[in-house]
DNA sequence: TTGATTGTATACTAAATCAATATAGTATTG
DNA sequence: CAATACTATATTGATTTAGTATACAATCAA
């Protein structure tokens, strides 16, 4: 599962996408109309500005606007940004790689390679879908 | 990341599997083989037995043995057993499905869209690789 | 039948993580 | 300069994780 946390950042990052361009979002309305802990969110947000996904602006015109265009964005190194190494095992992460201290070869390994496939997988799609193409997608449903 | 309790009890199935059939092992060995915690593997090992996948005898010449035939053991349904539900959103866990209070509409929401194609070919690798392919794969890979 | 051995069943705990809240700012604009 | 909006840390309560500890029950050999 991922974490509350990283489910209030995609949402809050869906709605900056989805907000006029050159103009963005205030904290008021991303978390009223999200239903989100203000809070809470603006401790996300401000991670989402530090990892480069956002800019914001102060004072009293102020707001949150999304800085890379939405086809830009990746779902896997979003995750990742905010919730961390998203591999099953940390003898499997590209990122966050670790040996596991009990483990007499990696290779020969068979926690990790009952995992290496379907995570390959995995992380392949999460790498390779795009913002832009979870907004179209949606927006295709409207009749549904 | 899977936790280390399903890591130990991955570890401990697998060198179950490859124990002589109606011998088996016992704790002592399982925990000097592989480098776990004894206790902590007592606790995992009685939940494995809860779940079905081995027996144990009690006594002198007690032990662990693994119930059913490793091509019957798929990675996923382990995983499980040990860890609790395997999806990202619990909205997309088909044993333990819970909606998203904030959620207007399900089949519309983005972040569920951004994850499901991911974990449906996670999952289905996962519930399609049984354990008996994993320890070949392993032998096979001997002179590496 | 007794005691060594092995598994069973709970209870407990220390540390980490999660999901927020609280507080005290700083910047911007009317 | 005051209202508004973002920033930066600290704190908190609940839960989970990764074990330990303790006491008990079954089995078997001597």
């Amino acid at each position: 599962m991922i974490s509350q946390r990283a489910r209030y950042a995609f949402k809050a990052i869906v709605a900056l996408a989805r907000a006029k361009p050159g103009v963005g979002l205030q904290i008021r309305q991303l978390c009223e109309q999200e239903k989100l802990p203000r809070k809470f969110l603006e401790q996300i947000l401000l991670s989402l500005k530090a990892s480069g996904y956002i800019s914001s602006r102060r004072g009293r015109d102020g707001g949150y606007e999304l800085l890379k265009p939405p086809d830009l964005i990746c779902i896997g190194p979003m995750l990742r940004a905010v919730d961390g190494p998203i591999a099953p095992l940390s003898c499997l992460s590209r990122t966050a790689y670790r040996r596991c201290s009990d483990c007499r070869s990696e290779t020969h390994c068979e926690v990790r390679l009952a995992f290496a496939k379907a995570y390959e997988t995995y992380l392949a799609a999460l790498e390779s879908t795009t913002l832009a193409q979870v907004l179209q997608q949606t927006d295709s449903l409207v009749s549904v």
